[in-house]
DNA sequence: AATGAATGAGCCTTCATTCAT
DNA sequence: TATGAATGAAGGCTCATTCAT
């Protein structure tokens, strides 16, 4: 029922969250963190003890985001082809939300703390297996070229990756993102 | 003739180049610097004042290098499908190049200065339009099939970068690797 | 009720107050407050972020007193010449107390930090009207000679101003001062 | 005949005056006079070991010219009267001037290096004798009242030295100098 | 739970000064 | 004489972290 504690725990996530997105990982310091939610020195100690603890409690928010994304799009059992229009438009939309920063924290985050490595493997094996799945149901009702699934998805999450990555820092025209989910599109349906 | 000055410039840079190569942008500071060069403090603020003046020294240093291979591998009007081989082949050796971190301090430097973002972008840029030549060339040979050139480079642009950027944090096997190279070929060159 | 912050805070301009009465403005860092307060430098910092900053609460404190003063000589409707020796008094006090450092430590902060020239007049403003009032209320008194009372009183104003910044650099003897103030003197009473 | 050495060090002196007349003499460094001058360090230390030196190297300079200003007035056997408003007019010329800071930067050395107290006593001593010359000159030929001479000298030389120090720090508007000016002649000249 | 004062470490930056050339 | 590379000391500032209240 959502003690104190849960709660400023919620609000420390949210607004660590919002800064991560804005400056990256290396770049906020608890002292941010503790003005941001003008919670003061000791009162976000209690709760947390590091960025990176904060990090990964926003990771795992994160993460059952993305399960349930998946779950309600496969329990809909939705046509491949739609199913991949939804995952496009779920790209697009994170590519031209503002604050996309947040996939370069995680980058950042994953090259700083190298002993974290497993955990962000593991994120991106999910990531792929996501993917795998959806392009073998699509071969399966004959919408999908055929190709090797996991290799293909590999290749799209690492596209989707670097474009994730590249958005906040290179000026990526509407047009330019079009053209490349058109050519994802080609690369995936069969002619 | 080389100066005293400008030799432990180029010291400088190489021994940054290397730090970040290993620890990113910002987790290297001009203190680090100084020892790896054996430099005082004041011996180093003499050439560079800042690692972003140092980071960008190794940038444009980069870029020529860049350019070289370009007008190397044009000028030698190697047919386009062992011209495509040279190309992933580079991009294979930088991959498994264990410092290859710069990728990653490179699109860590664009976070962070984002009064350099037309620096960025202009390499951006750059980059896709070596590949443009490359892959119209193929085309009228015949070689490739036929797409449309700067969608298909910027495509293969951003995934090489997600591929760089990664490949310090995730474990990219090597068959992993080669799979996504197989793959790359087989959008480019026809059936 | 004077919370711990508050009763450092004092501590700090006291103790720099004292610094800068002995050393002027610029050649006070804040490592030499630290010090002298027995503070750590994150501890100082909690509360002044520069020596500016400590420079004019120092200022504003002093102001105050200032006013008291006034105030005081004024409530008690002493009789024009009795004023003026009290002022003499206390030129002639803050000449002798060896710290005198401040009226030029007062000096090279107006020097140096151009912005603050506002504060600066209005502290010499304050300074002159309040010799004006003193020196309309002798002449009211038919004790005073007839001057303007603006011009004598920021004759007065740069005289002390003068003679307060030269006493920590210039030997000063006793007898001068005391010649001095009998000019003064002579220069306001009526023959 | 001005070896190159002894214009290289007329130069220094005088980039170095323009320095402290802006900036004071504590926030002007061996650095700031190097690139003021166009000047290597080493080409600079070549002559002059510290800004301590540079500065009584100026003020020498500068204690000739005064002694000129003072042997010309005299050999030309003016009217006291003329000469009172020669020097007024001296000084309202560097009231004027902007950078007249120099009257700061001399105070501000004086108060920092304590072992030159002999020598800034010797010039306020200088600036004394000299008033004193005239001002009994002066009433010798009846032209002024009749006051203690060095009693009155030492009060002008104060209050210049206020109003000199005090002019670079405060807005004196051109109405304020006059009556002051004019107020010291009334105290100086008969009625 | 929360506050905010205090500590101490670490990096930044600027200089005076020296020295080989 | 003059150059400019290099040193090292001094001070500035910011944080993570702890602790008494």
């Amino acid at each position: 029922m959502g003690t104190k504690g849960e709660k400023t725990k919620e609000l420390i996530v949210t607004e660590a969250t919002k800064l991560f997105a804005t400056n990256g990982y290396v770049a906020v310091t608890m002292k941010d963190i503790c003005e941001a939610c003008a919670l003061s020195r000791g009162g976000l100690y209690q709760h947390f003890s590091s960025t990176k603890e904060i990090f990964l409690a926003m990771l795992s928010a994160d993460k059952k985001d993305w399960q349930n994304q998946l779950n309600q799009a496969i329990a809909k059992e939705i046509p491949a082809d739609k199913l991949l229009d939804y995952y496009l438009e779920q790209q697009k939309k994170s590519l031209i939300n503002t604050s996309n920063g947040l996939a370069f924290a995680i980058h950042e985050f994953a090259f700083m703390k190298t002993d974290q490595r497993e955990y962000i493997d593991s994120r991106f094996q999910a990531a792929i297996e996501i993917l795998v799945r959806m392009l073998v149901y699509g071969q399966q009702q004959g919408i999908f070229s055929s190709f090797d699934a996991t290799i293909m998805a590999t290749h799209l999450v690492l596209f989707f990756d670097g474009l994730q990555t590249s958005s906040p820092v290179l000026t990526l025209s509407e047009q330019l993102i079009e053209s490349q989910l058109k050519l994802v599109k080609e690369m995936v349906l069969k002619p």
